[in-house]
RNA sequence: GCCCGGAUAGCUCAGGGGUAGAGCAUUUCAUUGGUAAUGAAAAGGUCGGCAGUUCAAAUCUGCUUCCGGGCUCCA
């Protein structure tokens, strides 16, 4: 008897009954079925060995698809409970998942994990690999599990059991086992090359309360040369890492005097103030209205906004002539009172009042993270207040100007999240149903892709938000678009209708840059520190064969400066590689050499960094190239 | 807040119970050189802070501050 199975590609093969998908990658070709690492039928991934039906739809998952390499850190992580446990009896296993980037596995383990340890679990893992061992699946009655896991005193698996319905499947490699869903790679062979990376304290089912594990971190891979490219990679992504640059390139620092709040020095301060340039240029294009509102304002209002209730731990107060007054830790109060401060009309809406808004929240020492996080920043903020036939168009508008100011800014890869109604949050269901409705329907009706996170809202509105990742692939959120129907109603704002009756506003808060300080970070990461010419803090560097031109070469600085361009000379008397150099690891976009030839002739030659020699140019044409980039905020070609 | 690791010159880092090392950067001198490092010299440090052990601590121990990697948190 045969059967046939469908292929991703739309054909079909014809298989005997009973076969496996191992016996179908093997039909399709030998180097398929020596890649294979899982299978996926009808949609769900399974193992190699499983037997087929006919009609099943069958893909065959390698390392090159993100479910097979799903599987194949999953499996990794299982050699690494076993190796830790082969090595320190006593520890107790919990869960051990793959990740973005490799896996991870919890243990309880009374003294923790040293570095050394770590190159011990290596040795370990690579005996398990040698071995070659096959990831045998089995199921066992939960009342036998549960005893053998009480015997063994696997508490943690037990608490795992109770949350499993039916009875639980096993994964063993020779006499060792766990508990398991799967799927698995058929054996440990495969995994020829592992990396431990770290280790680090994780709270048992990431709650505080409970006791906190050993995790260690891992990654592997089915070559070794994979590997070594990987790590590779991660050496050159540190190398991006905005701290670093931040402090090479001289463009903010961090002191012990004022944790968590940056100091932007002259450099950085030239890239914060063009993107702010370009901020406020593209929502004066967009209908916006710039305004302005204090950082101190009384306690009273805090009480009113019900931040103090949620966050006051998060908060700076100050006493002033004896009454309590908070640090705004978010605009939105302040941009209320602007509305409530005048009587409003229904032509007057869409308001939509921009600010850069200094804002100061507490956040953990340990939560801080070079300009990522931080506990002074500037939010590029508006509180848009419309009638709710305008929610729709609003935050449609608003993802527009998203999307454009991110390309602007060179960011395609960035992913959107739709969070919904946390446990603790103001106003009535009603109004949370048909916000988060709002904010879907436009989603959908733009075919936008989200990830839904459930609870995530922020305490007065669900939100959609835009993440970027840094250089090691960490997400970061930027832009927020939240929809709020309560802080209106807190304030009693209110417009008049063109009926004469008064209504309540809606209020939709959102940032597109989310903190300048955080995006700027994002950037430098993002560009390596190469920053496009227009917000470069040295545009251009001006540099002599040897001193007889210094004046010549001053002359061209200053056209240049006149010219409106970051242009520098570099007075000192090397050679001019010394001082190509020196531009080059400053990452300067343009370097002007000046000699004899260009003085007799009023011309430079221009060098462009990472490309090197453009020609020569006169100095009116430098200058016109270099505004044609700088207006039209051109990217580096590559 | 919790777990682990770290802190030595402006930067990157080596060293290690007996008066502190390198490279780069800086300053000075010589050199005036055509697209990623000219040569020489000088200067630069309470080895994060406090206590303890010791004849002697940058080195060992404890505490503490800050930094890094995670967990938790992130309006």
């Amino acid at each position: 008897m045969s059967m046939k199975v469908y292929l991703p590609n739309g054909s079909e093969l014809t298989l005997d009954d009973g076969a496996t998908a191992f016996d179908a990658a093997s039909a399709i070709s030998r180097g398929l079925a020596q890649n294979a690492l899982a299978a996926k039928v009808n949609d769900i991934v399974v193992d190699l060995n499983r037997p087929l039906s006919d009609g099943d739809t069958l893909a065959i998952l390698t390392f090159d698809d993100a479910e097979g390499k799903s599987v194949f850190w999953h499996s990794s992580a299982h050699i690494l409970a076993e190796a830790v446990q082969n090595l320190y009896p006593g520890t107790k296993i919990t869960i051990g998942p793959s990740i973005e980037a490799g896996f991870y596995y919890d243990f309880d383990k009374e003294t923790p994990f040293t570095p050394d340890d770590l190159a011990k679990i290596e040795a370990e893992i690579a005996r398990i690999v040698s071995e070659k061992k096959p990831f045998v699946r089995s199921e066992m009655n939960r009342d036998e599990a549960e005893k053998q896991f009480a015997a063994q005193g696997e508490t943690y698996k037990v608490e795992l059991l109770n949350d499993i319905e039916g009875d639980p499947s096993f994964y063993s490699c020779g006499s060792w086992s766990d508990m398991c869903r799967g799927p698995h790679v058929p054996n440990t062979g495969v995994i020829k090359a592992v990396k431990l990376l770290s280790v680090a304290g994780a709270y048992w089912r990431g709650d505080v309360t409970k006791k906190m594990l050993q995790r260690i971190y891992g990654v592997s891979f089915p070559k070794k040369k994979d590997l070594e490219e990987y790590l590779h990679l991660l050496e050159e992504a540190k190398k991006r890492d905005h701290r670093k640059l931040g402090k090479e390139l001289d463009l903010f620092s961090f002191h012990d005097e004022g944790l968590g709040f940056p100091f932007w020095h002259a450099k950085g301060s030239i890239i914060y103030n063009e993107v702010a340039n370009y901020s406020r240029q593209e929502h004066f294009k967009r209908n916006y209205d710039e305004v302005r509102t204090p950082v101190i304002l009384n306690e009273e209002l805090w009480h009113r906004s019900g931040h103090w209730d949620k966050y006051q731990e998060n908060m700076y107060f100050v006493s002033i002539d004896d009454k309590a007054h908070a640090i705004k830790p978010m605009n939105c109060p302040g941009g209320l009172l602007i509305f409530k401060n005048s009587p409003r009309s229904y032509r007057d809406l869409p308001i939509r009042n921009f600010e850069f808004g200094l804002v100061h929240r507490h956040e953990k020492s340990s939560a801080m993270h070079g300009l990522f996080r931080v506990r002074q920043f500037t939010q590029d903020d508006a509180h848009i207040f419309c009638t709710p036939e305008q929610i729709e168009p609003e935050i449609n508008d608003v993802i527009d100007f998203i999307f454009s100011v991110y390309k602007t800014m060179g960011f395609n890869d960035f992913f959107i999240e739709l969070s919904t109604r946390p446990d603790k949050f103001i106003g009535d269901l009603e109004v949370w149903d048909v916000a988060e409705k709002a904010l879907q329907n436009v989603l959908d009706h733009k075919g936008i892709k989200y990830k839904l996170n459930p609870g995530d809202g922020a305490f007065y509105g669900p939100k959609i938000d835009f993440h970027i990742r840094d250089s090691l692939k960490r997400s970061w959120q930027c832009g927020t678009i939240q929809l709020d129907f309560s802080m209106p109603k807190r304030f009693d704002l209110e417009y008049a209708d063109s009926d004469g009756t008064k209504k309540t506003p809606v209020m939709i808060h959102r940032a597109l840059l989310g903190s300048m300080e955080r995006f700027i970070g994002i950037m430098i990461e993002h560009y390596a520190g190469f920053m496009p010419l227009w917000m470069s803090p040295v545009q251009v560097k001006v540099m002599t064969i040897s001193d007889k031109f210094n004046g010549f070469a001053e002359e061209v600085t200053k056209k240049l400066r006149a010219s409106g361009i970051r242009a520098e000379m570099d007075y000192r008397s090397e050679k001019v590689g010394y001082k190509i150099r020196d531009a080059e690891t400053h990452k300067v976009p343009y370097m002007a050499v000046v000699g004899e030839k260009e003085m007799e002739a009023g011309s430079v030659s221009v060098r462009l960094h990472k490309k090197g020699d453009l020609g020569v140019l006169t100095v009116d044409a430098f200058i016109a190239l270099l505004n044609d980039q700088i207006i039209n905020k051109k990217a580096y070609e590559e």
